[in-house]
DNA sequence: CGCGACGTTCAACCGGAGCTTGAGGGTTTT
DNA sequence: AAAACCCTCAAGCTCCGGTTGAACGTCGCG
């Protein structure tokens, strides 16, 4: 064999086909051999090849299948998808182009635009007026005044405002939303220095680079939340 | 056009399918007449039918519609992963008479048995020994003893550990999601307080209400939560 | 009242994604 | 020299997300 023994920094270690099997396995059970291959040929991963035509895998060989499989997992992303990630992870290197099948990168943020008066949001949501102004002075609801003081909600107030209407009609007082408010405005908060330096020196590529971290970790902390408290429910109910 | 002008109390108009695909033709070429059956044989919207049976649409099922299609475009979901997001969506307005062919109200809090050690849960999480450990210190994940001290995984644990697995990645630190936990802390009491006086003097039928309630509560907490989390991170990218 | 546009169901079909399988054969390990 | 592992290439397979076509009902206009 001896052939990529790249004296550099790292112990690059290099392994075969199997053995990169057996070192995601664990991680991703639906792993196999000829997934592997497949990937190579959708061009999602270049490992190298020993004199024999043995496909060599680096350590990075190994994460980049790590990526895509996760990616696969958490997202339901598509390999064409991911492989454009990729490339652009890749760094520098060719890339551009895409032609104009570019979907947009990431609308995770998006909003529909939709604009509702006071009178529209109550009957939507059920609410009454007296919660509608409780949910407002907590901050739970906060619309955007025109100038001539008449307030507009989004579809992101309506649908707190269902939401919390079926807390309200459990017998929840609307100060105990407070508490939700506040767990909303630390988590807020935490993601945001996150990404602080990069929004620090704004351009398109930092901004981009911002939503996507903005959508993975807030979805990712969500998913802890409401996974404690489910478990924890869960045992409060078991006795 | 005149679509929501913000002063009409029902704007309840109705639309035929082949009305529904014009309007959502201009921003979605690639809608169909038999796309949207497909959807509705599918369970993702559900218009009513007049005598004759022609599809009756409100605008509502044309939201639904629209939302479906721009999750596909923008995230490239999946229709199932769409249905469940759309059928968390749609438990905001629900009140009057849900014929008794409803969801099953304990499922929510149905676990899978599945139990882990500690290397699996460390493998098929990608966390580290020390990241793992600091987890548990933090109370984000703690497993059960068994008799001899060894420790035992839920498949909570192993999503949390994969969450937290995605947020570590970010650069965020385990101290970090400490917040996260005390979030959980708070709601759950919150909630529990709800159903409290219902399980002091408990029987099987106060049993089965509080899962209801605290299903249904804890579900529209998390929406509230995520809501205000994503529209604070939204005007945050946008400056 | 007739005709064309539009609606309905149902079953069959389809193209792409994402692999898997198998045949046939070489290499490395024990 | 067998066992275990690797290779390629072609064919096949399942599922998803629809489309198509046949056979038929309904709406509304002239």
């Amino acid at each position: 064999m001896a052939e990529l023994r790249a004296v550099g920094p790292p112990p690059r270690r290099t392994h075969t086909i199997g053995e990169v099997i057996n070192l995601l396995r664990p991680e991703f059970p639906d792993i196999s051999v000829s997934k592997v291959r497949f990937l190579e040929s959708r061009g999602l991963i270049q490992p190298g090849r020993s004199s024999s035509g043995y496909r060599v895998f680096t350590d990075e060989d190994v994460q980049r299948i790590q990526y895509v499989v996760t990616e696969q997992r958490d997202h339901y992303l598509p390999l064409k998808v991911i492989k454009s990630k990729l490339s652009a992870w890749d760094k520098g290197k060719e890339s551009p182009v895409v032609p104009d099948s570019g979907p947009p990168p990431e609308a995770y943020f998006a909003s529909s635009g939709v604009s509702l008066s006071t009178r529209e949001i109550l009957r939507s949501s059920g609410l009454s007026e007296e919660h509608l102004d409780a949910l407002e002075r907590e901050g739970i609801i906060d619309p955007v005044e025109l100038p001539d003081g008449t307030p507009v909600y989004t579809d992101s107030d309506l649908q707190i405002a269902r939401a919390a209407h079926r807390l309200l009609n459990r017998g929840l007082e609307p100060r105990h939303l407070r508490g939700i408010r506040l767990a909303a405005d630390r988590q807020t908060d935490l993601l945001g220095q996150l990404v602080a330096p990069l929004l620090r020196h704004r351009n398109p590529d930092n901004q981009r680079r911002s939503s996507e971290i903005l959508a993975d970790t807030s979805e990712a902390s969500a998913i802890i939340q409401e996974t404690l408290v489910r478990s924890r429910l869960r045992k409060l109910l078991e006795h």
